[in-house]
DNA sequence: TATGGCCTGTGG
DNA sequence: CCACAGGCCATA
């Protein structure tokens, strides 16, 4: 599920089905979500939904009194929503709403993170600025790519650098760029910073319109490199290479992709 | 900067 | 059985 887009459209369906409504209780389902401070949690109950928004890879709903609560999908978390009160399979978290509305989260690793920041508590997440955000522009990214000597894929991945980039669309935004996944970052030209940006907006952007669209095409169907090794790059036709860069999977084409 | 951990599931 | 999974954090 999570990546910006994903959590994006999660957001939204979110939104639409809570705001303005009361939560009425909460519980959690799996020893892993236990960790999130309980009685803080508990102190939402009651209040009215203002929002609910994406905020990075974060969702962060907004409570009357200013109290909000913070989640992260990580790896397979996402909402499930209905009128009914039975839970779906791997349902980790349950809310209950005003109006019949149950919201769980479900997340078959459980890897999910719940949060409460209290009103009047800053936020301590150091996320860089919003890789869709209209205002950022090649300019700063370069600027805040200086001085970085690890590989441009992996600091693609850095949150603090640019929030919202994750594995998949930093494969095929460096693709679309024609930037070799191990260049350093900092030393990237700005021209070529540029391509990169225009390349993760086009990665995104064509997140953001599959999402209407059929949810279920197959992973060589929606990408151009991401998982897919062997199989030829729909640019030069040369066999898309797999490497593994700080543990995750890089995807990339060896012929368009010059350091 | 690398490594392991968190969790469970899927596919080779 | 093993490798791997769209994320992130703790630790040395």
């Amino acid at each position: 599920m999570p990546e910006l887009p994903e959590v994006d459209a999660a957001a939204r369906q979110l939104d639409a089905a809570i705001r303005g409504r009361v939560l009425r209780a909460v519980s959690l389902l799996h020893p892993a979500i236990r960790r999130v401070d309980e009685a803080r949690l508990s102190s939402l109950v009651g209040q009215r939904v203002v929002k609910a928004a994406r905020v990075a890879k974060w969702q962060e709903v907004t409570f009357e009194r200013g109290d909000v609560l913070v989640v992260h999908f990580r790896m397979t978390g996402d909402w499930a929503v209905s009128a009914t009160s039975a839970g779906p399979p791997h349902a980790r978290a349950h809310f209950a709403f005003s109006g019949r509305c149950h919201v769980w989260l479900v997340d078959p690793r459980a890897l999910a993170r719940l949060g409460v920041r209290l009103a009047g508590e800053a936020d301590t997440s150091r996320a860089g600025p919003d890789a869709m955000d209209p205002a950022l522009d090649a300019t700063q990214l370069r600027a805040r790519f200086r001085g970085r000597r690890a590989a441009i894929k992996q600091v693609l991945l850095d949150q603090q650098v640019l929030a919202g980039v994750g594995n998949i669309y930093a494969s095929e935004a460096l693709w679309h760029a024609r930037i070799h996944p191990a260049a350093p970052a900092g030393q990237l030209s700005a021209a070529r910073v540029a391509r990169l940006l225009t390349g993760i907006r086009w990665a995104m952007d064509l997140a953001f319109a599959e999402q209407g669209r059929h949810q279920y095409g197959t992973a060589t169907a929606r990408f151009r490199v991401y998982d897919r090794e062997g199989l030829p790059c729909e640019r030069c036709g040369s066999a898309i290479a797999r490497t593994v860069q700080g543990q995750r999977s890089t995807y990339w084409c060896r012929r368009c992709q010059r350091a």
